[in-house]
DNA sequence: TATTGTTATACTCTATAACTATA
DNA sequence: TATAGTTATAGAGTATAACAATA
């Protein structure tokens, strides 16, 4: 079938990012994790006492959906809430948490280098800037 | 707040995919059109009498999830079905199809563009080639 | 007044299973 | 026996609006 659509950088980089994401989330999947709990439990891990709403803006969740998604985590057993004032609430990892996490990070960077490991070396380097540009 | 993930390809791959194709998006809205209508109506120019089937392999979009896609483009008169034999349809490109398809694809390539624009000079020509060694 | 956490809700996208009819 | 088109349905993911309580 003639195709022009590859040729497109902006579809190859939807094509890119979905198989690469079906990819891992599989991988995530043997810990019971989804993208966004991995990605929520190493911002958690990282900064101990983050607040939803902070979390939300860094990933671009909105408010709203953060609480699906936390309650799911804090069931199970992976991270907990305690009141920083009266209205906002600091996120933490349990110990538990913070084994998941530290599964799940390693998990992460094994798939990460096998991404770049397909990317012929004289393109592999130029791939992160140039993604850099298009979002940050 | 401390974050590693933008140091993750396959991280800054979701978020530079979803922020074109947010962008996208709200440019192709213009035409009261979606990404995946623009697809389906390129592909169907390109490939007269091509079938819903073959559509949706090319485009890893199951049978079933293609009968509202070209429900939808139908009911706007973009596109038109005539049988090829008993059980197979031959989709094809209205008159007024094509014209929206036409303009829909100097929409995307004037975006393209402008995405690759914002690549530093260095980084650019290395974008499709380690894109493409990631899913085809 | 702005922010936090929350509830409720709706819409889109996608995945699965099943069915009919035809090649 | 495999394929094309279709229906129905369920699960994610996401967006919006609204509310109470607090900074």
């Amino acid at each position: 079938m003639r195709d022009p659509l590859p040729s497109l950088p902006g579809y190859s980089l939807r094509r890119a990012a979905n198989a690469a994401a079906a990819e891992l989330a599989s991988r995530l999947g043997e810990l019971n994790l989804r993208q966004v709990d991995a990605s929520l439990l190493i911002l958690i891990g990282e900064n101990p006492d983050v607040t939803a709403s902070a979390l939300g803006r860094q990933l671009d969740i909105q408010r709203a959906n953060m609480v699906p998604l936390l309650k799911r985590l804090e069931d199970a057993g992976l991270i907990e809430r305690k009141a920083i004032d009266g209205k906002s609430q600091g996120l933490t990892l349990t110990a538990q948490g913070a084994e998941i996490t530290q599964q799940a990070r390693t998990m992460i960077e094994r798939f990460e280098a096998e991404l770049l490991a397909r990317i012929p070396a004289q393109h592999r380097d130029h791939l992160l800037p140039a993604l850099d540009a298009l979002w940050r």
